[in-house]
DNA sequence: CAATTATAATATACACGACAACAATAAACA
DNA sequence: TGTTTATTGTTGTCGTGTATATTATAATTG
């Protein structure tokens, strides 16, 4: 390095940022190794996850609601959702009134999935964060918090 | 969907892993737009911020140092390294001792970047977890601990 | 000292994640 | 009604992340 120059460098463990970044890095891992088995990843999941989500209270669920509803990029989900049906976990067929949409569906295969993939994950988290005890409510709040706050712009 | 399967949501502010993504996924979006007029991505930032810490220390940065440092793995290093080289940041020369490894030193031009980058990206985390206020060393205090509870395996 | 084991870096493959650009079609409105 | 604008979905590109396997060389040990 440059012997003429110094930087300034904050402890890490009072960055914020740095302990975000690198906790959920921890997260990724544990979480992938969960999901590996059931041929699942992440995003997939997570499209899964609010696919069932939405099929609660609709039933045409179009891949703009999912890319919504988990705030991920519509070219994302389309890509994604191309593998979930190649994988037999959904469907998607033809909107009624609107051709540019696609109604998304899950399969019953996608559904079983999705339930052991829902426990799993919940079984994980629940040991992941274990260790904050009794101030878990506080933590959620203050994650809570940040992402309302930092929404947008 | 299968009419006959009933899912079992948790309410997305009572899952802390949900949370955690979330709000990841902002910050991440935040860092993106600061990194990108000094020409860096979030991981060139990262490994260019550790190859600086361990040039304080070390005269012989290796990228397997980086990699520990950075809790990333070898093979991020080795591409990413080689992307910053291209752009000049840094430099790989041949270790004295052991021809195996590649010892890395950042240039002028990237010691330049580093620091205003720095500077940017606290500025950044300063306004991004603002609204947490006088419960900043709290919020760092359950990262740290989660951080530092999973850990490895 | 020779054989084994560990380590530093790389090659390749798959899957995101953000973004730009595009095609088709629906909605809004002059 | 006809034109503009917005919306839905796709394709392609760049840069991560993770896993497996490979090469070269250092370190360990029988």
């Amino acid at each position: 390095m440059p012997k003429e120059i110094e930087f300034i460098f904050k402890s890490p463990d009072d960055s914020p940022g740095y302990l975000l970044g690198q906790l959920t890095m921890l997260w990724q891992r544990k979480q992938k190794k969960v999901l590996d088995p059931l041929n699942l990843t992440q995003t997939q999941f997570v499209l899964l996850a609010a696919l069932g989500w939405l099929s609660k209270v609709s039933d045409a669920v179009t891949q703009i609601d999912i890319a919504n509803q988990s705030n991920t990029d519509r070219m994302m989900v389309s890509k994604v959702l191309r593998t979930l049906e190649e994988k037999k976990f959904i469907s998607r067929q033809e909107h009624q009134t609107d051709t540019r949409a696609k109604v998304i569906t899950l399969t019953h295969e996608g559904a079983k999935i999705l339930q052991k993939a829902l426990t799993a994950v919940e079984n994980t988290d629940s040991e992941f964060f274990s260790v904050l005890g009794e101030r878990l409510p506080s933590f959620n709040q203050y994650m809570a918090k940040l992402t309302e706050q930092n929404k947008d712009h």
